[in-house]
DNA sequence: TACACGTGGGT
DNA sequence: TACCCAAGTGT
């Protein structure tokens, strides 16, 4: 199934210049110093739709806290998920951790070094299990992201959607065809050749090594390429959020198992109702029998990929003396809530969505 | 197939 | 401002 015409001269370019433009070019990445899987692991998880310099001090300290698998899989989960805080898609490092404990006990702690075996870990898909495979293993195969597809619709003058699954497929049995033997290497020079040369927009074409044989660029279409479809856009969400505050503490709870932000800590966040104020006043009669008058502190917006959270937040001062009577007043002090000195609120894992509200109440302290 | 799933950077 | 995008995976 010939879905491209594609020159002898064009494979020979794939083949050879765009790695040799990788050795001469490529970023010095504090994950290119080793080859060892488990850190490739690491550094290729965090870079799921996560750009390379976002990630890289949280790399290093994911890797100086968590050296090796073992260490990893011994750790507490919520340790792990603090050292991912701020990095975002927390499913991640859910499935990271999931995976580490699954080596350990099913793999003897050993790596798995094939293809097929690292695709049925939680969190490594096809792109992942290429990438490690191919970086850290040197096996066949590609690892097809979204700088791949980007850099070869381009290369073929491609207008197939890369967002639908046949052409990733589509493109991915091309590269098969011209696959060479130091396939990690190739794999990343094409990334990077997308991270640095072949950029969304504004394409660097003059310092490309694959211009001569670019498709896109001998038609003009290098920036019309690839064609995406538009997302939809996201759902807006008015939001109330709550603080209350008692003796200098905040009061936080644990968010749902599943679902958006799945077990992190939260400020008590509800959709608004008619009333202004009265949605966030009626979760928090849950936790005490003596709401105070709430306070309005102001606005924030908070954009995920799919919701914006138009967020009101309130305040609410508790009476301190009601500290020895917590029990009595119905606070719970399970481990799905606590009080938290305001000072130590580094001790929760709390979501950019919430941590950014703290500034709100600096003015009424 | 389509959508859920975070956050920060760029234009 | 509002969009787009980023070394994708799970359901």
């Amino acid at each position: 199934m010939p879905a491209f015409n594609i020159s002898n001269a064009q494979i020979y370019i794939l083949q050879n210049n765009s790695p040799n433009w990788f050795n001469k070019n490529k970023r010095s990445l504090p994950f290119r110093q080793t080859k060892d899987p488990y850190q490739i692991w690491i550094s290729e998880i965090m870079a799921q739709q996560t750009q390379i310099d976002t990630l890289i001090p949280y790399y290093k300290r994911f890797i100086e806290k968590f050296p090796d698998l073992k260490t990893l899989a011994a750790a507490e989960e919520s340790a792990v998920l603090k050292a991912w805080e701020g990095l975002g898609y927390y499913s991640r490092v859910r499935n990271l951790h999931k995976t580490a404990r699954l080596i350990e006990s099913d793999y003897d702690g050993c790596f798995p070094s094939d293809y097929q075996t690292l695709i049925k870990l939680p969190g490594i898909g096809p792109y992942t299990g290429g990438a490690i495979a191919s970086i850290a293993f040197n096996e066949a195969v590609t690892a097809v992201d979204g700088n791949v597809l980007r850099v070869i619709s381009r290369f073929l003058n491609s207008h197939l959607d890369i967002g639908e699954n046949k052409t990733k497929k589509v493109i991915t049995q091309w590269l098969e065809t011209i696959l060479p033997a130091n396939s990690g290497d190739f794999n990343e020079s094409l990334m990077e050749l997308g991270a640095l040369i072949c950029s969304p927009t504004n394409p660097q074409c003059p310092d490309c090594p694959l211009r001569d044989g670019c498709q896109a660029y001998a038609q003009g279409n290098q920036e019309k390429l690839p064609i995406k479809k538009k997302k939809i856009r996201p759902k807006t969400m008015q939001m109330e959020v709550g603080i209350l505050i008692r003796d200098k503490h905040l009061f936080f709870v644990r968010r749902d198992q599943k679902g958006l932000l799945a077990g992190m800590w939260s400020f008590p966040i509800v959709t608004q109702t008619d009333e202004p104020g009265q949605a966030i006043s009626d979760l928090l009669n849950q936790y005490t029998q003596h709401l105070p008058q709430a306070q309005y502190l102001g606005h924030s917006r908070h954009v995920f990929t799919h919701i914006i959270w138009e967020i009101e937040v309130y305040s609410f001062y508790l009476p301190a003396y009601l500290k020895e009577e917590t029990a009595t007043y119905s606070i719970k002090a399970d481990d799905q809530t606590c009080f938290i000195p305001i000072d130590e609120t580094d001790r929760l894992t709390l979501p950019v969505a919430f941590k950014k509200l703290l500034p709100l109440l600096e003015p009424h302290l």
